[in-house]
RNA sequence: GCCGGCUUAGCUCAGUUGGUAGAGCAGUUGAUUUGUAAUCAUCAGGUCGUCGGUUCAAGUCCGACAGCCGGCUCCA
């Protein structure tokens, strides 16, 4: 462990011996450092309380105070097992029967407290300088759903207090930038209850960021020889039942949609529920799913004709609307939603062609990061997890997928890791994954590669042999999902957009009413060179007109007075400089605007 | 879905031990005509999340439900 683990774990461990001292009850699991701070998951009877959490952190200080030393030693099994089975500690006992055979057990004491750990640990309690308890929270046993859910608390320690302090300040600063507090004050989106948890309602200035964001990859698209489709909302569940989708995925999907004729006769026959799933999910009954994917609609348009490889490959793109029924615990502002839209395209090619196809996606996703000045991002190569059933397809074919991934991960000149178990149950994938304002995580772009669908659906091409071939398809979304990434870009930007990107470009601030009408002049002309722009026509000082800008963070503010208006000139104020920058022709300034906008400049810092 | 917390005006928040709701900002109207982050006044705005209960009386106490927040689980 690093010095800084050391503290946190050490921290945990007095933490542990505070809550045996203030509940003997408690029942202990594990307490671990994180990269954040540390946790200790309990059981008792008494809920922890905020209150408590105070009473916690007292005896904490006094345990530090005390200077306990902490002491490994090793014990045998059965010592261990009698150890903690005197001490009425089942979860112990049960964490000692998950240590592999012939592994070292070893006990780390501190004054009264001696718990089953591998260690490392300070030397004494004294060296935990500053820390802090956060938060209560439910934890699973073991993190299964199926076991005894604990108390978990969360804290953090560092070697100073001032470090500590710093971390609390820069917590708070983060929790400014959080998209649901800017997206409410900017006038982003909204979530309303009477349309839906989880539906996004995009408000007129988050859809001008939506837009000019599908306008940007749109022209990517075109360039790299993309053809742009519309596929419906809904489609038959015989779809869904040949891509696997249904019913294996039926608990995250909304309800199918049954025509009336068909619900009468089951109401006459008086269908239960249960049984309706189970006609629905063989067939016998049939009905239309609101799409959780829009592959199989993609793959339909590809079989829509015959292809020869001289067309492949074939690149099919749509900023396609998908609904998951998402359990309402997991809902997170625009980055967990049950609605969402992918910028969504599915790549057909030889099995020779997989290798160039997918660096072309992967190049994409990086250039889509790097436009939008997003260099926070680890990419990670999800493959299958060899334990686990619910991936389709035969494992030579993952082995191709997972191999094709890697060569490429390799030529595209960025680090990354390979994670068992975050595979797509068709295939394996590369996602790009960036962090939010509160440190988690949240994957956006997607290249994934499958061999699965296209043989469940049967496509073929002809060959140069004149025989038919089974294509490859590739899942790629740059963006991931629309609501998502513009959800973590608002947090990226603090809601300081690049101009390209503002709702609103320019505001004009006049020194006086008289001179609305010459600023409305100005307002059509950005406006005919397609800048968005207002004019503030409050009758108010220009600090108060400057400040309200601010505050909606229009990148440029054009204020006009006598002087400026005789000279047919503007003086700006940037968002950036948050100062007068001096006195610009008017025509000059819409040049250089144009140019920022038009080359997707990020704001300079 | 599970554990815990929270829910008062469009927004941010006050509201004593239960006695019948308040501020700032935003909005309206009027005055003011302003040189780089808040001019003054005026008016208007609330079934205190919903439903039920206790009580002479509930924003306040109790219960159920919904939504939100943090975490867990999940995320094709």
């Amino acid at each position: 462990m690093t010095p800084l683990e050391e503290i946190r774990h050490s921290a945990a461990h007095v933490m542990a011996t505070a809550v045996l001292r203030l509940f003997p009850e408690t029942k202990l699991d594990i307490g671990p450092p994180t990269d954040q701070g540390f946790y200790y998951d309990f059981d008792l009877d008494h809920k922890f309380t905020a209150e408590d959490l105070e009473k916690i952190e007292a005896e904490m200080k006094k345990v530090i105070k005390e200077n306990q030393k902490f002491e490994r030693s090793e014990v045998t099994r059965e010592e261990a097992a009698k150890f903690f089975t005197e001490r009425n500690q089942p979860f112990k006992l049960e964490r000692l029967k998950d240590i592999p055979e012939g592994e070292p057990i070893s006990l780390y004491q501190n004054g009264e407290f001696t718990d089953l750990c591998a260690g490392t640990h300070v030397r004494y309690t004294s060296q935990i300088k500053a820390f802090k308890l956060l938060s209560i929270a439910g934890a699973y046993h073991k993190g299964d759903e199926k076991n005894k859910q604990l108390q978990r608390i969360y804290g953090t320690a560092f070697p100073s207090k001032e470090e500590l302090a710093d971390y609390l300040m820069r917590l708070e600063e983060a929790q400014k930038r959080d998209h649901r507090k800017l997206g409410k004050q900017l006038s982003l989106f909204a979530i309303d209850d009477a349309v839906g948890q989880g539906l996004i309602l995009w408000l007129p200035k988050g859809a001008i960021i939506r837009q000019e964001l599908q306008n940007f990859i749109s022209q990517e698209l075109t360039r790299q020889g993309y053809f742009q489709v519309f596929t419906p909302h809904i489609g038959k569940l015989g779809l869904y039942r040949t891509s696997g989708h249904f019913p294996y995925y039926r608990e995250s999907q909304f309800t199918p949609i049954i025509e009336a004729e068909a619900l009468t006769k089951l109401a006459d026959e008086k269908c239960s529920c249960a049984d309706l799933m189970n006609r629905l999910a063989d067939g016998d009954v049939d009905g239309y799913l609101l799409k959780p994917m829009n592959c199989p609609m993609h793959i339909k348009i590809f079989d829509s004709e015959p292809r020869s490889y001289r067309d492949l490959p074939v690149r099919l793109a749509e900023f396609g609307t998908v609904y998951r029924w998402e359990q309402s615990g997991e809902l997170n502002g625009m980055t967990r939603v049950r609605g969402f839209t992918q910028d969504d395209a599915h790549l057909f090619c030889t099995p020779e062609q997989v290798q160039t196809e997918i660096l072309g996606c992967l190049n994409l996703v990086k250039k889509v990061f790097s436009t939008l000045g997003m260099t926070e991002y680890r990419v990670r190569i999800g493959l299958r997890d060899p334990n686990s059933e619910k991936y389709t397809g035969n494992p030579a074919n993952w082995e191709k997928a997972e191999n094709a991934l890697r060569e490429a991960a390799k030529t595209l000149g960025v680090p990354y890791t390979e994670e068992q178990g975050e595979a797509a149950f068709y295939g394996p994938k590369i996602d790009f994954v960036v962090k939010d304002v509160i440190g988690r995580e949240w994957q956006l772009g997607t290249v994934q590669v499958d061999y699965n669908l296209p043989e469940r659906f049967n496509l073929s091409y002809a060959g140069q042999d004149n025989r038919p071939h089974r294509p490859v398809m590739i899942h790629r979304a740059p963006f991931g999902s629309m609501e998502r990434f513009c959800g973590v870009l608002i947090e990226h930007f603090a809601g300081n957009f690049p101009t390209w990107l503002s709702p609103e470009q320019v505001r004009i601030l006049t020194l006086n009413d008289d001179l609305i009408p010459h600023a409305q002049q100005l307002e059509a002309q950005l406006k005919a060179s397609g800048i968005r722009t207002s004019v503030d026509g409050h009758s108010e000082k220009l600090n108060a007109k400057i400040r309200r800008a601010e505050l909606d963070k229009v990148p440029y503010m054009l204020v006009v007075g006598t002087k400026e208006k005789e000279a047919g000139q503007v003086s700006v104020r940037s968002r950036v400089n948050k100062t007068a920058e001096g006195t610009v022709a008017f025509d000059d300034f819409v040049k250089s605007i144009l140019d920022e906008i038009n080359n997707r400049r990020l704001p300079v810092t």
